[in-house]
DNA sequence: ATAACTTTGTGAATGTAATCACTACTTAAA
DNA sequence: TTTAAGTAGTGATTACATTCACAAAGTTAT
């Protein structure tokens, strides 16, 4: 079972999962069949157990699946049963509301440092922790254990800073910035583009 | 050339081709082969070709493309060669971020009116124009010619105000809430979901 | 017990997307 | 003018993803 025999598709619909399956947990519901959590997920039930598949066999035949532990199961698969450690670098109006965001903590991902390399606002606060220079970076990442970078600085910036991420053992990438950037092979990185979805969107509109 | 007829994955590309034809012309390219283009955004200079020829020829053999001439056609494509009018509905922290984001706009896309159910929030100032409530919907949205709409109430009124939206003849719609939306085939919905992201990101980091 | 349902897991089949490889043309150099 | 190098556009091919369809197993009702 490593990374390389599994589908990045199937990767992705995996948190789907996860989310659907902890609304039905909340909801009071044990057991799912492929069926009803297509439904939900509007997709077929054929290719949500074809996906399950390929990590192993979690249902009972004639019953379903049990929500607990296939939430459980998919959670420790996709690394999910630990706090991961986030650092953001730029502190602007989008770095603030980033760290603002209240949806990272309860799933586990924690943002412990912030950077700028704007020296006027090295020193100012933010969400509880001091804005340190981008030169501390080195020194942070590895004494804080952190093992994803969010990149909220101006596109400009965004390759440059992201390469110092990576020179740091950084390998994942949450970016925020409207470039294409360029990263090794065994870096994780994912993009967050509004107007790149707006922009495909206005093709179906016209 | 109708919609249905080219592949929802080529769709998605043309954004990143017009982001990188901006950016080649800013810096004072007029032509590009797909193999720079393709070196720039990291593809295959035949996906590239191939994706294009779904809407036309608009290279010259030996040459390559007319960098002004592409970005423009492409531009048409995907309707960007217009002004989009947006409301947002959700005034909270996220709402704020949103519609200060000086991102939207040079695309062409226009937040308009802001929205909110909570009456608390109803008659605030934000972004230049006064929050409204819901049941302006209707009358807002026809009057203002809106066409997307933007969502980032919480979770659990997401796919009521989106229904709202659908009822109001919105045919698109920018979904910040975690959730995965019910729509129906003839909305085009874009979800941005940075906690997904990182929970298939984490995956590779284990 | 038995019969009628239900549902998983998975090879096989189908459908979709990416890449290859070649022709036709363009440009620039010899 | 001729030759060599470069490039678009595109059928054919290959690779990848989804769906089908069915055996095996569990569940519920009688």
């Amino acid at each position: 079972m490593d990374s390389f025999s599994v589908p990045e598709v199937v990767v992705l619909r995996l948190p789907l999962y996860v989310r659907a399956l902890s609304q039905l947990r909340d909801g009071g519901t044990d057991v799912v069949s492929s069926q009803q959590l297509g439904s939900l997920l509007q997709m077929t039930p054929a290719q949500i157990r074809k996906d399950l598949s390929y990590f192993g066999r979690f249902g009972k035949q004639g019953r379903g699946y049990n929500v607990r532990f296939l939430l459980h199961e998919l959670r420790e698969i996709l690394g999910l049963d630990r706090e991961w450690r986030a650092c953001l670098i730029g502190v602007g109006r989008l770095g603030h509301a980033i760290i603002n965001y209240p949806g990272f903590s309860p799933e586990g991902f924690k943002i412990v440092a912030a950077f700028d390399g704007d020296s006027d606002q090295v020193g100012t606060s933010i969400g509880g922790f001091k804005v340190r220079p981008m030169e501390d970076l080195a020194e942070v990442v590895n004494e804080m254990k952190i093992s994803i970078g969010i990149v909220a600085v101006p596109a400009s910036q965004a390759q440059e800073v992201i390469e110092k991420l990576i020179e740091n053992k950084v390998k994942g990438i949450l970016n925020y910035a409207p470039v294409a950037p360029q990263v090794p092979m065994n870096t994780v990185i994912r993009n967050i583009d509004p107007v790149l979805s707006l922009q495909s969107m206005t093709f179906y509109l016209r």
